[in-house]
DNA sequence: TACGTACGTTTACGTCGTATATGTACGACT
DNA sequence: AGTCGTACATATACGACGTAAACGTACGTA
């Protein structure tokens, strides 16, 4: 074992001791693991979380998650059947995330409106983690059906739930779920897409890297590229879900 | 980590040690390169296209793709300029089949017309290369906008110029772009997602999987699983397609 | 005090992408 | 003819990855 890492931890013990001062009867003991304290599947997956955030899907690793937590890669196995599971438990973070979001307005009054409000809710978070939107576009739709993530699975259910409820035929809800899934889904993808080529540059033009792109092969593109950096923003996602639902109502 | 059958590998192996016992060399000779001739980026990609259509994107490496050519892996690099730069060229070959599908009949009246012949033709060829849907998603939109392969411009400009020169201006041009893109890419995610469980199944209700999922926590998805299952086909892209456009008109 | 168990570490294996150095056969030029 | 540069493929190696298996270790309980 290597004496720095043993020196880590005997501090973070004394600090796990104060904090156990502090809370009074509830004790912490094997808690000094983890640089802050014990592991748990909801630490790891925000940490995750965070990580992905931070330096994207790729820069994602059993190693390095495990380093974030002060941890070697395979105490993570106690908490994630693999790196598979663990990508599920980001996804269900998110949508549990989409939860606590809708959880906190009121349900709207017919099924049209809910499903905006879903959508709409969607975004927010999606905009809070763009790096997730890829991982939801492959996660949510590689897995078989019935492996899926309980929250993705969660998410279905209330959407075909609402539909039913609302009177609608079986028929009609999966038309409708298909219609509004690759809606948002697509939109989430084409609105969050990474376009710049430089990062920082303050001129569009540079700033996408126009300069590397042969103007007379693409005039068009070329001459609208700076508007295709802006975003549709909730007004589109919402104007084209109205403009789906309404042909299938 | 995968369990993967590798009998193409021995029939290789066994083909080539008669080869060698046939000629009599040690040594072998240019024209035994590459099993059937020298490499080149078409014989590359279109290799690479096949792997994937047959072990998915994750079965996918510089190694195999080289075994499958009968090369060793770095030899792929003097074709593509790193795994990377092969994925782009994978996207290249999806759109250059497209543009031959679309090459292939004629153009339509209006804009909206071709935006729907446009939009078939990439479900033809997507539903050829249903593997290929994951990486469209990520490819298409993880690049910097300037660094994309240039057939990926190449259908952007097609659609911006369509719109152009219907006289619609670079703002309207710009909302359809996007509305079509995310419609369509949303469309194929939804439409070619795996859902199976036990491939080969008859009963569509065990085929999903569906006694794997708690029938009290989720009724409304267990009802209409296996309508979920089935397809929208190109009737729904096209119905979507046409509700989107028509409240863009 | 001894022990089972929950938790994290160590070690190791095979695969991956790829940088670098090393052949090797072919067309062009003496 | 022979020589050589160049195009092409191989050989070797490195670090990072996911993860199986064996191993410590400290806590709560007996």
């Amino acid at each position: 074992m290597l004496p720095e890492v043993k020196g880590a931890r005997e501090a973070e013990a004394a600090e796990m001791a104060k904090e156990k001062e502090a809370a009074g009867a509830e004790r912490r003991r094997a808690s000094d693991r983890g640089r802050y304290g014990r592991l748990s599947r909801e630490r790891v997956l925000a940490t995750a979380l965070e990580v992905v955030d931070r330096d994207g899907l790729s820069g994602l690793s059993m190693r390095k998650l495990g380093a974030e937590l002060g941890v070697e890669a395979m105490a993570l196995y106690r908490y994630a059947a693999g790196k598979g599971d663990l990508l599920d438990g980001l996804v269900e973070a998110f949508c549990q995330e989409l939860e606590g979001d809708l959880a906190a307005k009121p349900r709207a009054a017919d099924w049209q409106a809910e499903l905006h409000r879903i959508a709409l809710a969607t975004y927010r978070v999606a905009l809070r983690h763009p790096n997730m939107v890829p991982l939801l576009a492959t996660r949510l739709l590689s897995t078989p059906l019935a492996r899926r993530p309980a929250a993705v699975l969660r998410s279905d259910e209330r959407v075909l739930a609402l539909l039913h409820d609302a009177g609608l035929s079986d028929h009609r809800a999966v038309q409708i779920h298909r219609a509004f899934t690759a809606w948002l889904l697509g939109y989430l993808l084409v609105e969050l897409r990474a376009m710049d080529d430089e990062p920082g540059e303050p001129d569009p033009a540079f700033r996408l890297g126009l300069h590397r792109m042969p103007a007379q092969e693409f005039p068009r593109l070329r001459a609208t590229a700076i508007s295709l950096d802006g975003r549709g923003g909730p007004k589109q996602l919402a104007a084209g879900l109205d403009a789906l639902l309404g042909s299938l109502g």
